[in-house]
DNA sequence: CAATCCGTAACTGATTGGGTTACATATCGT
DNA sequence: ACGATATGTAACCCAATCAGTTACGGATTG
């Protein structure tokens, strides 16, 4: 399967601010740290910002900082910042409607993949960026 | 993000042989039910079949039966099955050997990543397709 | 006002996934 | 034995997606 890595990417910058404190950190040097583009970064962070882990500042100085103490940054405010979907999708084509099972099927799955995805977000918010730098 | 459907499209094609005990389907005619191509349900099947879960026979009067009883087929056994990957992905590129950060960042994301998906099928562990049926 | 950095649009190349065609192989009924 | 039927795969096409990149406008600092 296709995976984006961005969750991947966003806790590597998370992490990477929570070792900085209070230091802004540019779109490039997390870039370096990651290896990749800063464009990249900056899309990353700026998902993290609307939901209000990071701030910016532009201009000479500028850069990224935490909102908030790495210990109370879960895993899943990371995730759910992204929204970059559910790891399930349903079928490309709704199914045939002249068929029973089918027919009623969609809604089952859906609620299925809710719940599924609602017992693994239940796990990553058992997780801090502190407890990743804590790791480190 | 982009995910693939062949989970949701297995447990439609383990859910209709389960409403039709003992009577052979054929891909055609989950095909039918699913709305797609017969030979995308094939290629599902045959990791199914590969997983022990459904077994196939050629020629006339052939088709698909499952191997269980659907109360004993979970979820789990189904994405196993599959095994189309994680949900989660690291970044293209491995870290900066330099960043102190990103260099041992690798190994916790995947052992992050690992505990999360093990959350996640455990869920899945505790649905069979019985219930999914029961549900219909 | 010059240097720096964010913010975002636009484009590219590689990968992937669903869909499709085609064909070899196996089985059943007559 | 033979024709009909269905599996089992390989091969290909097209659309979508993602990481990466270039470009440029806007904000901030000194």
């Amino acid at each position: 399967m296709q995976t984006n890595s961005q969750f991947a990417v966003a806790i590597h910058i998370l992490s990477l601010l929570a070792c900085y404190p209070g230091e802004p950190l540019t779109s490039e040097t997390i870039a370096g740290s990651v290896t990749t583009n800063p464009v990249v970064i900056r899309r990353i962070l700026g998902s993290l910002r609307r939901a209000g882990l990071v701030t910016s500042q532009p201009g000479n100085g500028g850069g990224w900082k935490l909102t908030k103490e790495p210990g109370t940054i879960s895993l899943r405010d990371a995730y759910t910042a992204l929204q970059s979907g559910s790891c399930f999708a349903l079928a490309p084509k709704p199914p045939n409607e002249k068929c029973l099972v089918g027919c009623s099927l969609q809604q089952i799955l859906q609620d299925v993949f809710e719940e599924t995805e609602a017992a693994m977000t239940a796990h990553l918010a058992s997780l801090t960026i502190g407890d990743i730098v804590a790791r480190l």
